[in-house]
DNA sequence: CCCTGATTCGC
DNA sequence: GCGAATCAGG
């Protein structure tokens, strides 16, 4: 991918407007993180100084200089984006669909009296920090900017955490029983 | 382990 | 110039 004008001008914004490296990869589409603070050192944009998130203080060591780098296989391709694909992530770009629909839900709520099911709180995690194992029921109106999802862990790769996996799937058992 | 940014250096 | 690999820190 390159570094294009446009793309070199929604990272400055991006990064002026405090996002994180990632968050920022994640919204150009094709590059990585890494990609991304590279372009940003070039630039000579203004690190992210001593606030918020990363100081990291003084970096004097410099590692070794023989031959740390392996080479053997490189280049990844990104990040494993299989789960939640919206394809783009574009706030630019509308895109009212996104592959899967999500209605606004009335599922967790845990009815009244509580029979020992017990919902979960969310780690209320925006979409670009869900991760392979990160669950990604969504909760609110996604046209809400309450919007958020899930987030707790979920088990080996499955997209939903145990609670919401139940929801999601519904085994014919489990409906049976139900009943 | 998840994440963050910073740096180096082969390409 | 680019960015993966690596480091360092939360």
């Amino acid at each position: 991918m390159n570094w294009t004008d446009e793309r070199v001008e929604k990272l400055k914004k991006l990064w002026s407007e405090g996002l994180s490296a990632s968050q920022i990869a994640a919204q150009l589409g094709g590059v990585s993180r890494n990609a991304v603070i590279g372009k940003v050192h070039r630039l000579n944009l203004p690190g992210r100084a001593k606030a918020g998130g990363t100081p990291s203080a003084a970096r004097p060591k410099r590692p070794a200089a023989a031959t740390p780098r392996p080479s053997a296989f490189q280049a990844r391709p990104v990040a494993a984006r299989a789960a939640v694909r919206p394809a783009d992530t574009g706030i630019a770009k509308e895109d009212a669909d996104a592959g899967f629909e999500i209605r606004s839900e009335q599922l967790p709520v845990p009815a009244n009296g509580n029979n020992g099911v017990v919902v979960p709180m969310s780690r209320r995690l925006e979409l670009t920090q869900l991760t392979e194992r990160t669950c990604k029921w969504p909760i609110g109106d996604p046209l809400n900017d309450d919007f958020h999802f899930c987030g707790n862990e979920s088990p080996d790769n499955s997209p939903y955490c145990t609670y919401h996996q139940r929801l999601a799937y519904q085994p014919s058992a489990e409906r049976r029983r139900m009943r």
